[in-house]
RNA sequence: GCCGAAGUGGCGGAAUGGCAGACGCAGCGGAUUCAAAAUCCGCCGAGGCAACCCCUCGUGAGGGUUCGAGUCCCUCCUUCGGCACCA
């Protein structure tokens, strides 16, 4: 047969008639129901796409073409979330810049995609280090500065490695080492630009409850790490100073017996007796040289020191002693902590470690006294008499905890010792990079010198304290070209080389620009929004394209950015939502993450392991239809699932099928066209319509499949009635849609099919008149039986004990009860 | 340790509480062919039975609810993902 299924032709032919028509231009008509349909855009890599990405742009594909079908409008977009690291140590290790680099991995990642035939408007594609997109990066960056957001602190310590020139993250770090080359690392603090996220702590939690979100909803949730409690102030003997620690169980207070601060804490020096500096300063002094990761190791034994110091326990005015240990964390509550051996773990380990002593306070639930001679109680339970005995605040005895929090908290509060306090585990943004490659932050500084700051040697002071908006209309700030992208010695990063950029005078005065860039977030903290508008000039977005478009009904990606992304996303919408700039309350109404796709030897993907697919040699070798086919076909989209190259001789044998059949002997006459015929093109018409809608695309390629295999059978005999192959086409197309445009137009299409209305099924035919359902014997499945569908219980049950095999179990035993489900089952008891 | 998801044939996976294993891969047998590839058709959980029929067992383990459980409840085991001294 000359006419083969030929990918490498028909899908070439169809990428560029899209292309040519604008098939897939998003526009918005009055009246249409609209639907938003993004993909988390990639990162161009200079290793090109992976077959992860097809994964979840197929989806989104199938979803945005059937949508189209459905009649409404689609904004199907996709860009490059351009900024990183990997383009900046390329331009460190040869020179060339970042921008080249970029460029050409961009190039290479748009055709790879249009290669896969995606139905994206093409004529949106952002790039966030385009100077186009970064102007609305920085504007919105300036927004979240003038209102407070944006703010620098100098007190974050990190890790800085001299050597490498460059601060590092945790992970960066192996035995106090840079993982990169073994240089020594410091614990440095260097002035940053943070933002105020956990200003919207509570609304980015809040906001949560409404949203179609998978699993992410409660990482994100315990990221932001909410928990309810109090602050309480204890008396220092012999000082002014206030001690507050916070706790979430007031309800032990009277078992605190003694107080630990962390080596970090600002009263540590102040009340330190003279006989205890040594040591004290000395546990502060390893402390601090330990990194985040070795301090937060739980395994590690409990250290700490005896400040020689005492605290007032405000609710029995006992002394007990102040510690101070590093496992009480600097940065979370106020640093402090009263520690209740009894009724917490790790104050255990730690009076076991000094002996310290235990009191108990709680009873348990059935109001016994519990031993924590061994390992504490942490439940909760009911106050006992030692609490009551060791309270000058009114406790009944077997009072439930939660009553005894309550009740002294309101004391605490009385006795002006304290109040509730809501604590979150969620820290302001760190959103200041020392790197060359990000987005400018758009502020300046007055500088105090003489002369010319930029002169070798000259010297000057950076009056960071005072910073300044870059004027509106001066954005975009773009970057400077260096020759030389390596960090350099000064923590301020490679642009403070770039002093004719740095500097610049001003009526008369020198300044100097900020020299830290935005970390990689930031660009895609708002991509979706650009989408909207991409080309406008005077605003990053207008209210017409939002209210057209916005919010976004399907959004997907890698669970790797289950929190970070998703919740810098969120945040910034809702401060933008504050500013008046959007209308909704959050961004993406429904969420989905596709799984990771294993390597044919279920381990993961990476080219030192040597199994990775290239989705170029799987177009070239089955085309993209069967690619895309196949990834849909592995299993559930959210499921991780390894890869099979054999599995994909099925799809595409499938496909052959289907073109064999669409190209085949096709019959006009209505007589061949049997209600058999028609019953199972409607029921797959019905089930792949509703497995798109639930994204279940695994089964309904299987219901495909049934059809293909049913109307192959009429493809020898009276030929495939028209209007059944032409239904067929038109299911196939969001799946394979090259395949489906083709054999469209051989079928009579006159145009794409893209906006052809999706089949309809008819509802009456979808049903079986006639069943086969099963009959039970005390509940084991002994026989089948052919009823009509709607048969009635009196019939369902003759018909039932009419079969030979049904008889031979009942025998003449008496039937005590029949089980009748329509549809499902007969099931008779005896 | 805590939070979340998941455990079903040789493999990927289907199953509103109603005949477990749809669909596909691999395998086996057949048709076609001079032959092969391709294609088409059939078989394909385990055990028992000379054999068809048929019977027994079977969805990580153990209990429970139910006429009926892969599905619901409890306990446990394993794998994966996330968080991890957050008071």
């Amino acid at each position: 047969m000359e006419d083969r299924y030929a990918p490498a032709v028909i899908e070439p032919k169809w990428q560029k008639y899209w292309e040519e028509n604008g098939t897939f231009v998003a526009k918005r008509t009055a009246g249409k129901p609209k639907a938003y349909v993004l993909d988390m855009f990639p990162y161009p890599s200079g290793d090109g796409l992976h077959v992860g990405h097809p994964e979840g742009y197929t989806a989104t594909d199938i979803v945005a073409r059937h949508k189209r079908m459905l009649g409404y409008d689609v904004l199907h977009p996709m860009g490059w979330d351009a900024f990183g690291l990997p383009a900046e140590q390329h331009a460190i290790k040869t020179g060339t810049h970042p921008r080249a680099t970029t460029a050409k991995n961009i190039d290479n990642f748009r055709r790879q995609l249009k290669s896969l035939g995606f139905s994206y408007d093409w004529s949106r594609e952002v790039d966030t280090t385009d100077a186009k997109y970064v102007r609305w990066t920085q504007w919105i960056f300036l927004e979240l500065f003038k209102k407070g957001l944006a703010f620098q602190q100098s007190d974050m310590p990190v890790n800085w490695c001299p050597a490498l020139g460059t601060v590092l993250a945790n992970d960066e770090i192996v035995d106090g080492k840079s993982e990169v080359g073994g240089f020594p690392v410091e614990r440095l603090k260097i002035r940053q630009w943070s933002l105020r996220i956990t200003q919207y702590a509570d609304a980015l939690l809040d906001g949560l409850e409404g949203l179609d979100w998978p699993e992410t909803k409660v990482k994100q949730a315990n990221w932001i790490g909410r928990s309810e409690g109090a602050n309480i102030d204890f008396a220092i003997d012999g000082h002014d100073a206030i001690l507050t620690v916070f706790t979430t169980r007031v309800d032990t207070l009277a078992g605190a017996t003694y107080v630990v601060l962390a080596p970090e804490h600002a009263l540590v020096d102040r009340i330190v007796t003279a006989d205890r500096k040594a040591e004290v300063a000395a546990y502060v002094a390893q402390a601090a040289a330990k990194s985040d990761i070795d301090r937060s190791d739980m395994t590690r034994e409990k250290t700490g020191a005896f400040t020689g110091a005492f605290a007032k326990n405000p609710i029995n005015g006992e002394s007990i002693p102040i510690w101070i240990g590093d496992y009480v964390i600097a940065t979370y509550g106020s640093g402090a902590v009263m520690a209740v051996p009894a009724h917490d773990e790790r104050d255990h380990a730690f009076a076991k470690k000094y002996a310290l002593p235990i009191v108990a306070v709680v009873d348990t639930a059935k109001g016994e006294t519990p031993d924590v001679s061994a390992a504490a109680f942490t439940d909760d339970g009911l106050a006992s008499a030692a609490a009551k005995a060791r309270s000058t605040c009114p406790i009944e005895v077997g009072e439930p905890s939660d009553k005894v929090r309550a009740r002294i908290t309101a004391w605490l509060v009385e006795q002006k010792r304290g109040a509730g306090k809501v604590t979150y585990k969620l820290r302001d943004w760190v959103f200041s990079r020392q790197r060359y490659w990000g987005e400018p932050i758009p502020i300046y500084f007055p500088v105090e010198c003489k002369g010319d700051p930029r002169e070798k040697g000259a010297e000057y002071t950076v009056r960071y304290d005072q910073p300044i908006a870059v004027d509106d209309a001066e954005l975009p700030l773009r970057l400077p070209d260096l020759e030389d992208f390596k960090p350099g010695t000064d923590p301020a990063g490679p642009l403070a080389r770039a002093v004719d950029w740095r500097f610049f005078q001003k009526d008369g005065a020198w300044f100097a620009r900020e020299t830290n860039t935005m970390p990689q977030w930031a660009g895609s903290c708002w991509y979706y929004l650009r989408f909207l508008d991409p080309h406008n000039e005077a605003a990053a977005w207008s209210k017409e394209a939002y209210d057209a478009w916005m919010p976004v009904d399907l959004y997907v990606g890698g669970a790797e950015h289950a929190v970070l992304h998703l919740l810098y996303a969120r945040f910034w919408h809702k401060v933008l939502k504050d500013l008046g700039h959007v209308s909704d309350a959050e961004p993406f109404t429904k969420l989905v993450h596709q799984g990771l796709i294993l390597g044919e030897d279920s381990a993961k993907m990476s080219k030192s392991l040597g199994n990775v697919v290239n989705p170029d040699s799987v177009v070239k070798s089955h085309g993209a239809d069967s690619l895309r086919m196949y990834e849909m076909f592995m299993g559930p989209l959210e499921a991780v699932k390894p890869w099979q190259t054999t599995n994909i001789e099925g799809v595409a044998r499938f496909l052959d099928r289907v073109w064999n059949v669409a190209t085949g002997k096709i019959t006009d006459d209505p007589a061949a066209y049997d209600i058999e015929t028609k019953r199972a093109v409607h029921k797959c018409v019905k089930k792949v319509g509703e497995d798109i809608e639930g994204l279940r695309f695994n089964t309904a390629i299987s219901a495909m499949m049934i059809l293909v295999k049913q109307l192959g059978q009429l493809a020898s005999t009276t030929g495939v009635p028209r209007e059944a192959i032409r239904s067929l086409v038109l299911v196939l197309a969001p799946f394979a849609p090259h395949l489906a445009e083709e054999a469209w137009e051989r079928l009579g299409g006159k145009t794409t099919l893209a906006y052809e209305p999706w089949p309809a099924f008819d509802p009456a035919l979808v049903v079986d008149s006639e069943i086969e359902i099963g009959v039970q014997v005390n509940g084991k499945a002994r026989a089948s039986i052919r009823i009509a569908a709607d048969a009635d219980e009196a019939t369902a049950k003759a018909a039932a004990l009419a079969d030979d095999k049904v008889k031979s179990f009942v025998g003449d035993k008496p039937i005590k009860k029949v089980i009748y489900v329509k549809g499902r089952i007969v099931n008779i008891i005896v």
